[in-house]
DNA sequence: TTGTAAGCGTTATCAC
DNA sequence: GTGATAACGCTTACAA
């Protein structure tokens, strides 16, 4: 009989609790605080001394029925005064999720930094996530297979409630993946036509596009050029398509070339496209970098900008006005996006369906480094 | 006396296991399903599955003693085979351990964007605790109180390991909360003397003022000019001295203004620096965004770069080489020191001292926005 | 070497 | 409305 009743009490979490305090010493106590946290309060604290036990102590937190207002309020003082705060991986393990949504960057870090994009999408995201109690984990992925093998990681250890996937490429593996476990929300920032199905908030290229190629055609360019980025990369892909559709729509000539996001590229795809005959007289770059290179090395080359040739660039950022003349963008509110993918990604979480939804729209940002099309066009 | 053995049975793990997959019904599976993950393969699966207990499974999979060669194996293949992760919650829970580093970023998104330096910091990072299976738990702050609020709150819950503390102000008030909890391991990125104690990552800003000045002033210059970062930044401050210090030694004149990082406020303070008689022939800027927003407005007032007037800038970006003239900068290697900083923040994890280590010195990337001081002066 | 079960700090179910 | 306790999935002390 006495090891039997002896169990069922130490079984007790009280009893546990307290023998823990004060009858053992050394090793285990020792273990305890090199894990870190000192302030080690939990809800059987707060249950003792509010003279409760800890499931009222858990209801009265959580704000959910099942105690009166009278104890409600005196347990929620004493857990103030205890300064008790749930421990997130208990949480996270009784409840099944994490409060966390997942982020994997697979760029290179000095394209990463260049893109004002990803900063301004992660800074909504996660200022939008905090007011929900929610984090961001992010990772950081060596090529595209360790993107997966993060992804999947994820997934198997339910380290996160959702997932953010960007930068999507044809044929993308996470896709896939994604599909495979349906049960992991994921939102997707790509074109419909590139998700597979999933959760999707779209950029509206086509619109911007249009837009982009009728502003010039009204100031009189018959001969656009464009700088794209990658072509792997979805984004490019899909705004290419757009610039032939809406330029063969207005009878402009257009040519495309695709670098990779640096001054570097930038240069050489522009003095390429000044190099035929006859040149462009407006040119359209992916990013602000291969922007401010082009028009740099545009003028090495005497073009006076933008008498001799407009300059346009995709997404605008601080640079954009640190440079003469200032480059007129397309561009679009960034970090409400961010705000609008966490609100998106948080509905998934609860359930909800979300099919298609859109980014905040381009709008022109008319500057100084476009103006009509040079009377005639000789190169250099 | 049933009643109490029934109890005990339920309570063996694996009983209750195996009624929850069968007995029951309905509501259950269906909370379950909802939660998210569907592979729910537990230790408990593999154990089973290997015909071993869940100790042997543990101690197999964790690389620990315990267990001979040939479990460990038929362990390890069978755990493959099933496609079990560990579970994070339940780790972290009984590890008492994330497995995560905290960030709090308290920046405006369009500042955070605009300056490299963070991204590539956060990248280097990321990719070195990648190597670890470190995630970085990053969250975005609404002002300073808010920053505080969540460092206490993750201390508090638990929800990292440790913490990372950039773009520290004097008195910051993080360095006393951390202070106040020595338990949660923190590093500190800014100079000693403002860190209270912390560890501390500091960036070779003496070094680099010293070498920027002489650089300069080899070269002719004697009165410069620096647009520096908000006041409030620690390295602002800390740079300023040095600026002050250099200039004194070298019998250079020096002037600093400070500013915000923004285009604006680099063409405002240039404006001015330039509007004094005899004006400084050379100006360095603390970011790329002011020195191009610097250099730009000078040559708009008439001034030729270098040939009239000098720009530097601190840190380096894709930007410095996307404009022309190419920005001379003092630049060094953030992601780097962002791969030691993760190696210093799990070394602080492990209990082992830090002290005070080194960011990557800067180096002088000469370009052409730096020439020999004019002979003359005059004004614009 | 192996298995048993306590323990991590929550949430949620179930009697009372 | 309240308290007892099973459950979450793992680690680890201890018994066998």
């Amino acid at each position: 009989m006495m090891p039997i009743s002896d169990r069922l009490i130490y079984n007790k979490r009280v009893f546990t609790r307290s023998a823990r305090a004060s009858d053992k010493d050394g090793i285990e106590r020792k273990e305890t605080v090199m894990a870190g946290q000192k302030n080690k309060v939990t809800i059987f604290d707060v249950a003792k001394a509010s003279g409760v036990s800890s499931s009222a102590v858990s209801y009265a937190l959580n704000n959910k029925p099942g105690v009166s207002e009278a104890t409600r309020a005196k347990v929620l003082k004493v857990a103030k005064g205890l300064g008790w705060r749930p421990n997130g991986a208990a949480q996270a393990l009784a409840r099944a999720n994490t409060s966390r949504i997942g982020v994997v960057l697979a760029q290179e870090a000095r394209l990463l930094s260049a893109e004002p994009y990803m900063m301004e999408l992660l800074a909504g995201l996660g200022a939008e996530l905090e007011q929900h109690d929610y984090s961001m984990l992010l990772r950081f992925a060596i090529g595209r297979d360790n993107e997966v093998v993060i992804l999947k990681d994820w997934i198997a250890t339910g380290n996160v409630d959702a997932l953010l996937l960007v930068n999507l490429e044809m044929d993308d593996p996470r896709v896939a993946l994604l599909n495979e476990y349906p049960e992991m929300p994921a939102l997707a920032l790509c074109d419909p036509s590139l998700s597979g199905g999933l959760p999707v908030m779209r950029s509206l290229d086509m619109q911007a596009v249009t837009k982009a190629v009728s502003y010039l055609h009204d100031l009189g360019h018959e001969r656009i050029g464009r700088v794209g980025g990658p072509e792997s990369f979805g984004h490019s892909y899909i705004r290419d398509a757009a610039f032939s559709d809406a330029a063969a729509e207005l009878g402009v000539r257009y040519r495309c070339l695709h670098a990779d996001y640096t001054p570097k590229g930038g240069i050489e795809a522009t003095k390429r496209l000044l190099s035929v005959n006859p040149r462009p007289t407006a040119i359209i770059y992916d990013n602000d970098v291969m922007a401010m290179a082009g028009m740099g090395i545009a003028r090495e080359m005497g073009f006076d900008i933008p008498g001799d040739l407009s300059i346009m660039a995709w997404d605008d950022s601080f640079m954009c006005t640190a440079v003469f003349p200032h480059l007129t963008v397309m561009g679009r509110d960034i970090v409400g996006s961010g705000h609008r993918a966490a609100q998106l990604l948080l509905k998934l979480v609860d359930g909800e369906q979300v099919g298609v939804a859109d980014e905040y729209p381009y709008e022109l940002r008319e500057r100084a480094s476009t103006g009509p099309a040079p009377a005639s066009v000789e190169q250099r």
